[in-house]
DNA sequence: GGGTGATGCTGAG
DNA sequence: TCAGCCTCACCCC
C-alpha cells in the first residue's frame, strides 16, 4: 500500500526498531546477496523517507535505499519472526525485531552522489521536515499537462499515488481534466494544503481516509471498510457520497482516476 | 488451483 | 506509449 504517507509511517517504525542496534542482514532470495553481506554486521544509525523513497543508514558504508513500487511489502514481527518466504529479497534483524522485504522496485546501496541524483529529480515531499508549497506551485505554474497527471509525477510532488490524486482532487473540487498551470494560486495552495492535511493523517492512521466523519455519519471513519473511507477512488458507478451524481472515472497518465461531474466542474 | 489486478516506475522505441 | 518488472491478495472455478 505504498504512497508517501506508507512510507513515511515505514521510516518511523523501523528506526525505532533498528536505529543504534547492530543488525543482521541478509537476502533469503539472493538477489540482494552482495549488498546484504557488505551491510551485515553493522550499526543503524537512522531511516528516513522522501517521497515514496526510504532510506537507512549506517556507522559506516553506503545507504541502503528502497522503493516498494507497485507490489513492493515490508513485513515486520517481533522475537517470533517466521522463516523468510522465498520472495524476500532482504531480512533486517535486531535481538528485537525482524523486517522482511518483499517485492521490491528498487533494494540497492547508494553512494552520497546517487543519493543526491536521486533526490534532485524528486519534487517537494508534503511529509518533508520543511514542507514547501511555493516549489509545488512553481511546479504546477510550469507545465500544461492535466493536474491529474500532474499529481502522480514524482518530479512535481512526490510522495502522492493513484489514491491519493483522485481524492485530493474531489476535496479540492478540481476537475482532473484542468491543466496544471490553469489552477489560480489559491486553488493551487489550497492543493497543497489538503495534501500535506490527508498525507499527514493517512500516516498517522496507517491508512487512507479522505471522507469527512459527518458525510458517512460515522465518527470513527477510520474504522470503516476500506472502500467506504474515500470519495471516489475506485467508486465509478456509484453515487457521490457529498451530492449523489454518479461518480465516473477514466484513463489519464495511463492509471484509472474517478471525479465527480457536479462537485468537479469540467473545464 | 488458475487468473487477475494492485496504492509504481523505468527504459526502449 | 507501452511492455516489463515482481509479489501477493483476492476472486472464481
Amino acid at each position: 500500500m505504498p504512497e508517501g504517507h506508507t512510507i513515511h509511517r515505514l521510516a518511523r517504525l523501523h528506526r525505532r526498531a533498528l536505529r543504534g542496534r547492530t543488525v543482521r542482514v541478509t537476502s533469503p532470495q539472493g538477489r540482494f546477496a552482495g549488498g546484504a553481506a557488505l551491510l551485515d554486521g553493522r550499526i543503524s544509525t537512522g531511516v528516513d523517507a522522501y517521497g515514496k523513497h526510504l532510506f537507512y543508514r549506517w556507522s559506516d558504508g553506503p545507504t541502503l535505499h528502497v522503493h516498494l513500487g507497485l507490489y513492493g511489502k515490508f513485513r515486520g514481527y517481533g522475537e517470533a519472526a517466521p522463516l523468510p518466504t522465498a520472495g524476500t529479497r532482504l531480512a533486517m534483524a535486531t535481538d528485537d525485531a525482524t523486517l522482511h522485504l518483499a517485492g521490491p522496485t528498487a533494494c540497492e546501496l547508494l553512494d552520497p552522489g546517487e543519493e543526491r541524483r536521486l533526490r534532485e529529480r524528486l519534487g517537494p515531499d508534503p511529509l518533508g521536515r520543511r514542507p514547501d508549497p511555493a516549489a509545488f506551485l512553481a511546479n504546477l505554474a510550469r507545465r500544461t499537462l492535466p493536474i491529474g497527471a500532474a499529481l502522480l509525477d514524482q518530479r512535481v510532488v512526490a510522495g502522492i499515488g493513484n489514491v491519493y490524486r483522485s481524492e485530493l482532487l474531489f476535496l479540492c473540487r478540481i476537475h482532473p481534466d484542468r491543466p496544471a498551470q490553469s489552477l489560480t494560486d489559491t486553488e493551487a495552495s489550497r492543493l497543497w494544503a489538503a495534501t500535506v492535511a490527508q498525507l499527514r493523517a493517512g500516516e498517522r492512521a496507517g491508512r487512507i481516509v479522505t471522507v469527512d466523519p459527518a458525510d458517512v455519519g460515522r465518527v470513527r471513519a477510520w474504522a470503516l471498510p476500506a472502500d467506504q473511507r474515500v470519495y471516489v477512488y475506485k467508486r465509478a458507478g456509484l453515487p457521490c457520497r457529498r451530492c449523489g451524481t454518479t461518480v465516473v472515472s477514466w484513463e489519464l497518465a495511463a492509471r484509472t482516476i474517478s471525479a465527480c461531474p457536479t462537485c468537479q466542474p469540467a473545464p
